[in-house]
DNA sequence: ACTACACCTAGA
DNA sequence: CTAGGTGTAG
């Protein structure tokens, strides 16, 4: 009871159910890259088991303030810090901005409960996980962060793409400020400095490519350097240094008003965005919710299932396969496909079987996936291969969110007739990159 | 328009 | 050898 409290206290309260919004898998699931994470310690350990206390706490540095977050299966608690040097807002209006601010990121106006019925209306293969998956939401990020983030991520992972993002925030722009850790006033020996993503303007100098090499950013330093400079070159540097957002943020933030192919087009001329970039950026930052951007294991299926009609396997996922597999995708999950994809996919990345987020796996899931009930057609799925048989829980969800996937394409594939095809092709509209129209 | 292939780095 | 790719030259 007290503990219970003494979790919460300093914390404003906003009723929010847990599966409407579970920060736990949504911050580490790898859409933002630079959220810090605190393990809370329980007074008594017999409360461990208690669901209604918070067991994380959770950290984000916007431009002008620390937000941090506690959740418990029914509200989500919140409070921000500001610098003591910045002028003194009285609690109640920062507090409010900073709700404001929550609503706008984790898109609250947006009922995750009524999208997880749809999809399971329109997807028997969804309707079987969902209970798995509860509280995963696409975050509505800021676009030039989200950007970067994702350049950083090509041929990569979700470790060193945070190490890297944290690298950028302390390396190109100044401590905010500093927070002890959440538990313990223990001195200031866990005090740790919260900086915010820095500009464009900022990046854009042509001396930061060699230094993010150091860095270890490998090839995609030059990446990060050459779009900072081309979206300063293109749409100018601040006239203020220190004021909001730049002009090169602001051009970002209105491509959400664009429509999605044109959005796209004005990503790809950026250095270092290919389409899946391009789509992770639509999808986590520019009201795209549509957007599924292709990974590997989807990219695999697909290439399987719409490569060739017969031939070898061994098809390249070109542009027009690429808009095909995303048309069919959205004809399955409908206008929110996107979040499905991610709701399925993104999830259950390896952070999350060390975070017992995923109820036990069953031991006949795969099987269960492969031959679904309901509609789905009687094609046997391709069992894995025994070699890969490592049996670790990661090897498990792993496994299961390709046999997932396929199982998705294979109900495509037999209501091929059924599913209206019509793609635009994209290659045909970004005539060259770096060139107006 | 499609196909190779190099590219940085950390970790199985 | 791959990890949630992209630029570039044939």
């Amino acid at each position: 009871m007290a503990a219970a409290a003494a979790l919460t206290a300093g914390f404003r309260k906003l009723p929010l159910p847990l599966a409407q919004l579970s920060l736990a898998a949504v911050l580490q699931c790898g859409q933002s890259f630079r959220w810090s994470i605190f393990p809370l310690t329980r007074c008594a350990p017999d409360t461990a088991a208690d669901a209604t206390t918070p067991s994380h706490e959770y950290r984000f540095c916007l431009k002008d303030r620390v937000v941090c977050l506690r959740q418990t299966p029914d509200a989500l608690y919140y409070r921000s810090v500001c610098p003591t040097s910045l002028k003194p807002l009285d609690d109640d209006t920062r507090e409010a901005q900073t709700l404001s601010w929550i609503r706008d990121y984790f898109q609250l106006d947006v009922d995750l409960l009524q999208l997880y019925e749809e999809w399971s209306d329109r997807d028997p293969v969804f309707r079987k996980l969902r209970h798995r998956f509860s509280g995963i939401r696409l975050l509505r990020q800021d676009p030039f962060e989200c950007l970067l983030s994702f350049i950083c991520s090509s041929n990569n992972n979700i470790k060193r793409i945070s190490k890297m993002v944290k690298a950028l925030c302390t390396e190109y722009t100044p401590a905010l400020l500093s927070l002890p850790p959440p538990d313990e006033a223990e001195g200031e020996l866990g005090v740790e400095a919260y900086h915010p993503f820095p500009p464009p303007s900022v990046l854009s100098a042509p001396e930061v490519a060699a230094n993010l090499r150091k860095l270890g950013f490998g090839y995609r330093a030059d990446f990060i350097q050459k779009t900072a400079k081309m979206l300063v070159d293109a749409h100018g540097s601040p006239s203020v240094a220190g004021t909001r957002p730049e002009p090169a943020e602001e051009w970002l933030s209105k491509l959400r008003a664009m429509t999605t192919a044109d959005a796209r087009i004005e990503l790809l001329k950026l250095m270092g965005v290919g389409r899946k970039v391009a789509d992770c950026v639509l999808l986590m930052s520019m009201d795209k919710p549509e957007v599924v951007p292709v990974d590997t294991h989807v990219h695999d299926i697909a290439k399987k299932y719409y490569g060739v009609a017969g031939s070898k396997a061994k098809t390249n996922m070109t542009p027009q396969l690429y808009d095909m597999v995303n048309t069919k995708l959205v004809n399955v999950w409908g206008t929110y496909a996107g979040w499905a994809q991610s709701v399925l996919f993104t999830s259950d990345l390896k952070a999350f079987a060390s975070y017992g987020l995923d109820s036990p796996v069953p031991s006949d899931s795969t099987t269960a996936v492969a031959t679904p009930t309901g509609s789905l057609p009687a094609t046997p799925m391709q069992s894995p291969s025994p070699s890969k048989r490592k049996r670790g829980k990661k090897v498990a969800v792993q496994e299961e969110t390709v046999a997932v996937t396929a199982a998705v394409f294979e109900r495509l594939s037999a209501t091929e007739g059924a599913v209206e095809v019509e793609y635009f092709t994209l290659a045909e509209r970004v005539k060259r990159r770096r060139r107006g129209p």
